[in-house]
DNA sequence: ATCGTTCATCGGCGATAGACGATGAACGGG
DNA sequence: CCCGTTCATCGTCTATCGCCGATGAACGAT
């Protein structure tokens, strides 16, 4: 989901640099980070689980769930009175490609 | 950063975590990011050439570039009464990597 | 010696992040 | 029907971010 639009926006970043900030800015805490690890654990996890693993309060776990999902790293799935939530693979792949442009385009300046 | 909870504990988030996210946590800002790019087309720049480019107050460019210097992406020489700022290539082409590692073992998972 | 330039740092301000407990909705099981 | 479980959300609190203007240090030039 590589976002192509065009604003002439000079103060602070194109909007490609804001799109992957963002996503980045989702991936930028070691508790999310531990989460996605748990996720990928297996294939798909309930909040209650998460919080059983990490010492955080439940509230706190959700929250971070939720960034991850509006980041679109995860997916969410309800399931009874559970929440699934998955890895979704191809916006993390999505992700390391974008990172890996980035630092590309900025080697390629010699 | 939340230092409190998951200081030594294993249970939430490895210092492994910690440290790939605080060197995202670098990266996930759009003027950031625009600063590392345009670090980029010149091999060495100083600190007055970036607040021309970007419509940025210089106290906050250069606390930009003091957090991308902490973070290690870039290096910082003095140089007379200039400061010169150069992109480390190959700590860029090491959060890559951590990335792609990090995707990788998100992927591994099944 | 004085000025202009460059820069880092300080202090302040508003906004946001990140944590928590409490609450209520949704649902399953007794 | 009541109760326990799961979860999202709200409200609150503190800490940090991101921005700015102001200030002073360092340095070159006049």
């Amino acid at each position: 989901m590589a976002e192509s639009l065009m604003e002439t926006n000079a103060s602070c970043g194109g909007p490609d640099s804001r799109a992957v900030a963002a996503r980045l800015a989702a991936l930028s805490h070691p508790a999310r980070i531990e989460i996605l690890k748990h996720l990928s654990t297996s294939n798909s996890c309930c909040c209650r689980e998460v919080v059983d693993r990490f010492d955080l309060a439940q509230s706190t776990v959700s929250q971070h769930l939720k960034i991850l999902v509006e980041a679109g790293l995860v997916r969410f799935e309800p399931d009874r009175q559970r929440s699934r939530y998955a890895i979704d693979h191809a916006a993390l792949a999505d992700i390391s490609a974008s990172v890996a442009a980035l630092v590309n385009s900025c080697c390629s300046g010699r």
